[in-house]
DNA sequence: CAGTTGACATACCGATGGTATGCGACCTAC
DNA sequence: GTAGGTCGCATACCATCGGTATGTCAACTG
């Protein structure tokens, strides 16, 4: 049972992590004190603060790892299509479908802006599942697919359309709703290709 | 000096949730501590719990006087005109333009979903701005400017997407930016009267 | 194998949200 | 108008929690 102290250090790191997330997401992070989590591990707070700063450094470990697993999910969806507008569409039903788990609904998008100070949240949601989105965009309108137009305001209000639905479908008890959301955000995605009649 | 004990309570409940309001929109809400909000009006936390069963209970009181003051500029921008069209356009700018205030955007936007469990910090949003928002939506569905459809998802991806645009705004350094999300705003909007040509 | 570093545990502290209780000003009933 | 009750608030106190200081033993390094 000897371990080496590099895979020991990241075995305890990641069992924090887990079990951090496990409960932040269940009670919320105000909720969960230090002594919940490392009691969940049968470690004590010595070792906590010894891998990580304080509690909001933990839960930016825990955010991170949410944020890369809701980006994966965003990638694969895009990478099935070689059109560009098919990948934007796939991309954010994808993401929608992905914030759908508790985990990505309570530590990214209710406590993520109110722990981190909100611009360092946008500035890891921008990395994650924001980046492809504005390049999805830009990618678009290179291409004359959608018109000229800057591309920051439209990445953020696609990007908050879809995080405040998705936190909507979360306590929704119809499984109509999150068909009619995909159907409405569709609709709003093709307005973009098919500028008004003027 | 003699005051009437209903005066008092009113009195000193107005004062509470006005310090509160000013170092919670500040500071946000975990960093202000019930001491410095007493201290500010010069009381002690027995007047605090005399009138509020905890410190979400106040928060709670803060927020309802942000939200009804953004509604009530939301309403006014929206009754200065008849067709219901401009005013949906109108109270989608003034709600992007009350949200610049950064009370707003901390209390309401940051902190107000994370320390009220979203789904109350969604009901009280829903009975101020959102619901003149649905409204206007299901008026303009039932004059025909836009088709049929189901008004839940579209108000909580319209509402999400100002929510979202606001907080990002504010730290926004270019004064162009919000000119041109409300432009963006509006291209959005404008494709629901303008449905898709099939 | 000696000395150093790293991975924790233990013990402790200050601050903070919350409670129990006491007191004086106001209000009501007679 | 005054006695008893209620209300508005202060004081004193408690438990918990985030954070720190320090000790200890295993693992690495020369």
């Amino acid at each position: 049972m000897r371990r080496t102290k590099a895979q020991q250090r990241q075995d305890t790191t990641h069992a924090l992590v887990t079990e951090a997330r496990t409960l932040f997401a269940r009670h919320g992070y105000a909720a969960v004190s230090l002594a919940d989590i490392v009691d969940g591990v049968g470690l004590t707070k010595g070792a906590l603060y010894h891998h990580f700063d304080n509690k909001a450094a933990l839960f930016h470990a825990v955010v991170e790892q949410v944020q890369s697993e809701v980006a994966a999910r965003v990638v694969a969806a895009a990478e099935t299509s070689d059109d560009p507008w098919l990948r934007l569409t796939a991309g954010c039903e994808a993401f929608l479908r992905a914030s759908a788990d508790p985990d990505v609904q309570q530590i990214m998008l209710v406590d993520g802006p109110a722990i981190l100070r909100w611009h360092e949240w946008r500035t890891m949601d921008e990395a994650a599942s924001g980046q492809h989105l504005s390049e999805a965009l830009a990618e678009l309108i290179e291409q004359g697919t959608i018109p000229e137009q800057p591309i920051a305001p439209l990445t953020h209000l696609l990007s908050g359309a879809m995080n405040e639905a998705a936190l909507w479908l979360a306590q929704s008890t119809r499984p109509r709703d999150l068909d009619d959301t995909i159907v409405a955000l569709s609709r709003l995605l093709d307005s973009l290709r098919h500028p008004k009649l003027t």
